[in-house]
DNA sequence: ACCTGAACACCGTTCAAGT
DNA sequence: ACCTGAACACCGTTCAAGT
């Protein structure tokens, strides 16, 4: 009859529940209360704000990319399992994208992560700021990538458990925007072409096709041009410390 | 001494100022009647919802990046040029990126824009899906990109006109995120490397440097292999409505 | 040490009532 | 036609009080 013990640990993991239940609008310290029995001010006693919260499940779900073995693989590969990674683990959690997006998210996992990033740009012979370049390069192309697929995500939670009157709503923006679309030929031609071949039937051969051309163009830029030694970059998406370097 | 008389453009034009100044959430419907010298509720009248309210701002910054005349140039320049416009116009907003990662946007200017980018490629020789994925991946490389500067931009925020106790918060925060990088080999060569040549000071060579990477990707595909034609893809980041159909 | 309940300062949105 | 004010159902967070 009575509720698990609280704790950390056990908070995390009901945040994330409701993360990908129900997206960042989903999660309210009232509702994580109401799902754990508890008051919604318990959490307070583990967690220090909402926003912290965000910061640890944030991190644990990065913990769940496989980072490959630099020893067996080469650069390329390793490259690419890492934003294969990368990109399942955000299509699992698309609230992270969300998250990443309003705050800065840090953590154990992400840090090893984000080392991992450095090291296989460094073994491609990438040096200096380029290490950094590259890598960023690639990690933006995936959360980008991911971005379009947590608005959709959102939109199809809107529109299955709406409140019949926000549902009308998002139908009527779906109308409003398709008619809009339908004024310009390339976009009209989409909309009235057969979907079935559109991205939602195969979202992963659009990755695959943009992940392979970033590869590509870095592997050309390595080959290209042996490149000269210079400082590191950091770069700000993979340490958002930066930030407060520019502070008054 | 009376306000200016209410109208959508005016209710829009002062939503786009409240979003630059403070971020998204910084945009209330009590605060822009606060600065409209009005209620809150007087919005209403004008515009449905807040989260419409920020379709109409999204599209309306959507206008301000310039569209390259594909008549004039060659297909890279011009996918050079909107790259640019478009990273120009999210750094000047960047709250435009958290309000694509959180719900969807359309209109009028996003969809130019986004029929344009269509264009681009075509003309580079791609064609059938292919055409949607070069555009797609361009198109996710820049709000990727702004994704970090967003964030960086909304914790500079939060450290400036922060209420003294959610300020030390933050610094807290940035305390611990730094620690744990120190326990990262690379993460910590780039801590304690100089910080002058990092990307805050020139946040726009990272992106010149991804941005010809994943161009000389997708050149390079183009002329390894001419390409089987195919069906058309709607990209879910260009056009959310494709959205609707895998509904029950 | 751990948790609750009341309270405070906010939200978006509806709607009757005013002009 | 346009706007206000009160009201409702929510938020995150603090803090005294309980056990």
């Amino acid at each position: 009859m009575s509720r698990d013990d609280l704790s950390k640990e056990i908070i995390i993991q009901a945040a994330i529940e409701l993360l990908d239940a129900e997206g960042l609008e989903g999660l309210s310290m009232r509702r994580l209360g109401d799902r754990l029995d508890a008051a919604a001010t318990a959490m307070y006693w583990y967690v220090t704000s909402k926003s912290h919260l965000l910061i640890l499940a944030s991190n644990e779900v990065w913990g769940e990319v496989v980072l490959p073995d630099l020893d067996r693989v080469d650069w390329r590969t390793a490259a690419a399992d890492m934003a294969g990674g990368l990109h399942r683990m955000v299509s699992q959690h698309p609230w992270l994208v969300t998250a990443f997006a309003s705050q800065p998210v840090y953590g154990e996992n992400k840090a090893r992560h984000d080392d991992r990033i450095l090291a296989v740009y460094e073994k491609a012979g990438f040096v200096g700021a380029e290490v950094d370049d590259a890598a960023t390069t690639v990690f933006m192309f995936v959360l980008g990538h991911a971005l379009g697929g947590s608005t959709s995500d959102s939109l199809n939670r809107q529109l299955s458990r709406g409140s019949g009157n926000s549902q009308s709503r998002v139908q009527q923006s779906l109308e409003e925007a398709k008619e809009v679309a339908l004024r310009f030929p390339r976009l009209r031609e989409r909309l009235e072409g057969a979907t079935e071949t559109g991205y939602g039937s195969a979202p992963g051969r659009s990755f695959e096709f943009g992940l392979r051309a970033v590869l590509d163009g870095l592997e050309h830029r390595i080959r290209t041009r042996p490149l000269p030694p210079s400082n590191h970059a950091v770069p700000v998406a993979l340490n958002t410390l930066q930030a407060c370097t520019p502070c008054p």
